[in-house]
DNA sequence: TCCTCTAGCTTGGAC
DNA sequence: GTCCAAGGTAGAGGA
């Protein structure tokens, strides 16, 4: 890791065009190739970089540019795409090179997959006496993160809801939602934070899953930590409910030593 | 801005948990106190980091620690959060301090507004003859990105397709495309990359626009500079025309003064 | 490899 | 402030 405080202009081309006047930043160069120009402030983010696999090349500055004080310019070329990143580098106030060897990475806990894993678990959330089907059920468009089968409800005839739905646009989700009473399956889709998104994703889900005589009629749950208020209600004109989770108490349902750390 | 080189472990506690064990890493310490964690690979985000607002505090090891080779120790706490970042520094081989002062900012252009920008001046794409009638057309639901005119329209019966369409779950969509022969207008929806959400989203304008009789029948084309297979599969299932955009080539017919630089 | 979906997303803009 | 959409999204995971 090649580290350098620097005066520099920056231009990038590429799927966008970006330019950064002159001023003081960090340049950090990686093992791999890739360049990162970080300023003092805002975030993470890098306000320019390029990502690997890509080429340093590293020259002296036209006259033109020598007058205006640039001092030596980086030409940082993307080896598959034609992005380009030019840093012209003026006054260089620190430069370092360390050797750091390679990282032995980052272990995670607490995402989606967590989530899933708790209400799978603790899939009388869904519904008294309901048990799971599985995890990840799979359908021709995608897994479905959560099947779960609907108590005493074996003998249900699956097409009692067919002359009833069909209808406006919305169709798909009326008949879902006429058919409360006689739901054999419930689908349940998992975001940690639910958006339009995750409706429009369990909505293709259930149409499909609808066709199925062996699972129909199948309500939708839609299940996370918070539901944007635009998803709670296209979620509700589709007939699919919502179901708020609260990640701590369920953890405390858990048992605490399955955590990774 | 702080650099520093040393050999440290991690531990993130806040949104989810996750662990770095010791090896040798860059700190940054940004002057609004954030700090990132960097390693010499990957990309351009951070191992971990705390975003600003937050505070860091530098303490000494334990006894425990110290004797495990921890010389130092940084507990970063975000202000207005419980997210905790805990940096157990051992050998530094390198601690520096830089002014950069604030940084004058990134100027960009290229993205998707320009390409709405370019359509909207080279709307025959859409179709000979066809008429901006504005970009951001707004609706209920949020601004479609262009409508537009078709030629020779004018008394074109606005209902002559409802005996041919409604069929299966798309049957919105299989309407419009039955009405291919008497379209009035052109809903356009535009993306840089077109994925099944662009698909999705311009449904939801069909469906409304098409209820409003001085519009219908609204043929919906979407515009990118490239389409998922998925994405298009979809719009074609639902009568939603695809149109590729080359991006260059519409810059190379734009008065090139128009851009930044 | 391509394609999909998630992300401690981040970030900007509208309301 | 909240909420939504875009990103040079990046990165993981499955077909």
């Amino acid at each position: 890791m090649r580290i350098v405080v620097a005066t520099c202009a920056v231009d990038y081309s590429g799927r966008l065009s970006a330019h950064l006047p002159l001023a003081p930043r960090v340049l950090m160069v990686k093992a791999d190739g890739s360049v990162l120009v970080h300023s003092d402030g805002g975030s993470y983010k890098p306000l320019n970089w390029m990502s690997p696999p890509c080429t340093l090349k590293v020259s002296e500055p036209t006259a033109d540019q020598a007058e205006q004080g640039v001092t030596v310019v980086w030409t940082v070329s993307a080896t598959k795409t034609d992005d380009k990143l030019v840093v012209s580098l003026h006054d260089v106030v620190h430069d370092s090179a360390h050797e750091l060897g390679v990282d032995p990475g980052l272990q995670k806990d607490g995402v989606e997959a967590h989530l899933q894993k708790l209400l799978a678990e603790q899939v009388e959330l869904v519904g008294t006496g309901h048990t799971l089907v599985r995890r990840e059920f799979p359908t021709a468009i995608g897994p479905v993160d959560l099947m779960v089968r609907v108590p005493g409800r074996a003998g249900a005839a699956s097409g009692a809801s067919a002359a009833t739905g069909v209808g406006g646009a919305v169709e798909v989700t009326v008949e879902v939602d006429t058919a409360a009473t006689s739901h054999r399956h419930v689908a349940v889709e998992i975001k940690r934070r639910a958006t339009i998104d995750a409706v429009e994703q369990l909505t293709r889900y259930l149409e499909l899953l609808n066709r199925d005589p062996h699972l129909a009629p199948v309500r939708g749950v839609l299940a996370a930590q918070s539901i944007a208020p635009q998803a709670r209600t296209l979620a509700t004109d589709r007939g699919i409910d919502c179901l708020l989770l609260d990640y701590d108490a369920m953890r405390g349902v858990d048992d605490p030593d399955s955590r990774l750390f």
